[in-house]
DNA sequence: CCTCTATTGAGAACGAGTCTCAGTTGCATG
DNA sequence: CATGCAACTGAGACTCGTTCTCAATAGAGG
């Protein structure tokens, strides 16, 4: 299914609107395409004239969230108040290749992840729910500019 | 080595002091054990008159964190505002399973995962630098009160 | 001592995200 | 149409973890 149509499936099912509003902020986030921050979507919407309230797109990228269409993606080990925002599929894994050089988000996917998960939890007699992981590296392109890091482990 | 003693090297190495202050704060994460915020480290070294500001404390986390001997830990999918820190090893790896049902955080090792991070960058040309895997799941605890959830994918 | 940093605490500032509330809109129903 | 009512919205206050500022203090070396 199309992702605007799961998202007023998705309204429709809860007794919400598909208005104007929730309307430009979805087809704002399809344009960008790649992950955006609120302050970047506050601004294109304020370029092209949009008046929308900050308010209003938090409130939209909430449903979108609850929708299953939107995942959240935190960009550094080690301070998690930097937040992206992406489009994605129905599916719930939030694997991301994240540049240190220059921020770039790759989405990944990869099926022994999840598989490793999914062992993790079974040995522990835990209930798999999601999960998320971030891979930080050098991109090729930064690396040309860019100085070497330590490996992993 | 051990982390006392490479906290200190680490500030020698930098021409930094092992103060009072920053030895009441590492003897309290210490003590912790299990992954810590703020608010509770505050508290608990309020507790035991031991005055301390809130600026240096994180001060000290965060040269905790450039020394290697700490991390953080975001514990929901999709809001990335509610850390906790946590001593850890050498090691640069952060992969913890999350019980969604009680918060509570296990950390996880599994060589799998770390294979599977050298083999996507070096698909890709990137240079891997380091990696952080959540696992949210319902520990067997919460099971026997709780919800079921959906499966991951 | 003297000097030069590193360090500290108090509190102001910051900023992403949330809440409040009064006014608006969408929609169903008579 | 008119009326009713819940959903929706924008402006701006608010929250709360974290960072910054700055004046006072402490350590180490000479
Ligand atoms: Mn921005
Ligand atoms: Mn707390
Ligand atoms: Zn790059
Ligand atoms: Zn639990």
């Amino acid at each position: 299914m199309e992702a605007l149509e799961q998202f007023k499936q998705f309204l429709d099912g809860r007794g919400l609107k598909y208005t104007r509003e929730r309307e430009k902020i979805f087809q704002a986030i399809v344009a960008f395409e790649k992950p955006f921050d609120v302050d970047g979507l506050l601004f294109y919407l304020k370029q092209r004239e949009i008046k929308t309230s900050k308010a209003t797109i938090y409130r939209t990228l909430q449903l979108l969230q609850e929708s299953g269409l939107l995942r959240t993606i935190s960009l550094s080990p080690t301070d998690h108040r930097t937040n992206l925002y992406s489009l994605c599929g129905k599916y719930r894994a939030y694997d991301h290749l994240i540049c240190t050089g220059c921020g770039k988000v790759t989405d990944v996917e990869k099926k022994q992840i999840c598989d490793s998960c999914r062992t993790i939890t079974q040995d522990r007699g835990y209930q798999l729910e999601s999960h998320s992981l971030r891979i930080f590296a050098l991109c090729p392109e930064c690396q040309k500019k860019g100085l070497t890091v330590e490996n992993c482990r």
